[in-house]
Parts: structure tokens; sequence; C-alpha cells
DNA sequence: GTCGATGCAAAGGCTTTGCACAGCC
DNA sequence: GGCTGTGCAAAGCCTTTGCATCGAC
């Protein structure tokens, strides 16, 4: 078998602590969010083609268990893009600073970060004695083509 | 006071310039939210039952419809909660700065302002060529109970 | 009177769950 | 070997949709 990697290691032990097992298909799965790297968002659906694809057995149930596991865990966390439908992506320090810009016509998601958004956040958090876990900003907009479309077929509401 | 009529007359003529028509059942859906005023979150189920309440006859059906439709039309908008479901608010240019601090453990919420969080969204949507529509800051967190808790049980199943 | 909107109920996605078996510790 | 995790399929939410009727314009 290939050697488990140090993912592996860190998850088990981290499994061990709330009595759980480390089994085949929880490494997979937190293997392929560390694989495709931090800015990927991924449905239940997608992680579970992906890791058919990589020739893995898993059920797309056990993948929706996991998900959920690896997000209490904080290992993941689940994303807030309600176009899209529920996504998770890979839990970081970095990522609590991590924001979207989002077209809420095509869909089309750009990434960017902004200490003085993590800043806000720190001192709304702050003021009412919570603990900030994370940040996330989600800027709606739309992108410069849907803009332009807009423009051309919208009579002009109040 | 806000009159009845004023909301309907806004509400009409933006539906006509569509082709679509004013029902009492769209009136009611957009009174609703005006009445309630803007920091209140609600689910279709809750816009149903209150509708009901006010003696309205509105189906669940035509309450999907119209928060999509008014959603649609830029005088509603979705929030992005994954921890409480889909939930709808009222739009206005107040709310393109409109921020929710989160307890991901026992679900409150708190809202701010901050205009420096608005004004690194709109920085990120110039820099890409994007037109902001809203900007939403979700702080997610720990509040002070929840924060106590963790601290004192550290970890159990639940 | 026309054509869009509503209500009802059935269908549709997506997610969770019950149960028997498999496999980690 | 015990007990947790998995797979499968059925059940469960929430939301959308088809169709006949109703009602806004």
């Amino acid at each position: 078998m290939v050697a488990p990697s140090s993912a592996g290691e860190g998850l088990r032990s981290s499994l061990h602590h709330r009595g759980q097992r480390l089994t085949p298909q929880r490494q997979r799965v937190l293997e392929l969010f560390q694989r495709t790297g931090e800015g990927t968002h991924l449905s239940a659906e997608q992680v579970h083609q992906r890791l058919l694809r990589d020739r893995a057995r898993v059920s797309l149930a056990t993948v929706y268990r996991t998900l959920r596991l690896l997000s209490s865990m904080g290992l993941l966390q689940e994303l807030e893009l309600p176009e899209g439908g529920r996504r998770f992506e890979l839990a970081s320090d970095a990522h609590r600073d991590h924001h979207h810009l989002l077209c809420i016509r095509c869909g089309r998601t750009e990434e960017f970060e902004s200490p003085s958004v993590l800043e806000a956040g720190q001192q709304a958090a702050d003021g009412r004695g919570f603990r900030l876990l994370e940040c996330v900003l989600n800027v709606r907009a739309l992108c410069p083509r849907c803009a332009a479309d807009e423009a051309l077929h919208l009579e002009g509401p109040e």
C-alpha cells in the first residue's frame, strides 16, 4: 500500500482523542483536500466523484459523514455560498482571513485576502466577548461581463 | 410610518416592467419584511407562518416563488448562514455593509456594521472590475458562554 | 377576455439514517 | 474480538414544478 502521509498521522491521533478511528476513507477525503490545495471548494458530490476517479472505494454516505466529521474537528470548513450549494474546503489559519468575490449572475468566484477585514471581525468579536474562529467576507457583485449584460437588458428600476 | 400603499406602488411598477403582476400575496410578503425591519432573517417557512397568522391566504409554494422573485428584483436578499438554512431579509443600501457575528455552537447571531469592511470589499471589487452589490462579513465565533463551556469540557460528544 | 399567478400535491435534489457486515485497534 | 465505520437503500428535509383554476390588468 501507499505510505500514509503525515496527514494520516495527525488525523489518526486527532481521531483517537475522540475515541474514533482512522479509516482509509477518512484519510482519502482529507488527502484529497490537501492535494487540491486551500482555495478549492468541493461539494460532497464532487469529493465522491474525485475519490472514485482515484479508484478509492467510498460511498457517498460516507463522504457526507466524513465531511461532517472533519468539519467538526476543524480540519475542514463549510463555505457559505448560497448560490452554489454546500461546499467544503481545507481549514487553515491562513483562512481565518479568507474572502470571496462572487458574481451572483454567472457564479464566477474570486478569492482575496484583507487584513483590515480580519481586524474588523476581531473587533466585533472582542467587543461582545466572542472568541473569533473565522472571518469570511462574501462580496456579492456582478463581474464585468454580467454587469454589461445587465446594463443592456434592464430598464432602470428606481 | 410606512404607508402600506407606497410599497405596493413601487412593487407594482417594478413588476410591470417585467411583464408581471402585483398580487396580494406578493404585496404581503414584501410588507412583512418591511414591517419586521431590516435586521430580520426569515426562512420561507417562517414567512409562511407569519402570513397565515396575519390571516393572509398564501401557500408555501407561493412563498417560495415570491421570495425568489423579490430576490431577483433586488428587493430581498438571501443570507449565507449555513448553520441555519436558507434565510431572506430586506435588501437596502444600508445592508450593503451588513455583518454577522455567529456563534457556531449555539447559533446566537449578532449584527454589526463596519465601514472598513465595506471599503475592503469595494476595493476588491473595483480591482477586478466587479460591480459591488453587497458585502457580507460572517464572523464565525464562540459566544462567551459557549467559549466557557468549551474551555471546561474541552471535548465531548455533541 | 387574456395571460400570468396561485394552490395543491407530487416530484426533485440533497443529505441523513437504519441495519447488517467489514475492518481498525 | 470488541466496537466503530462502511455501504446500501430507504427515509427525511426543503424546494421546485405540473396542472387546473383564479384573478390582475
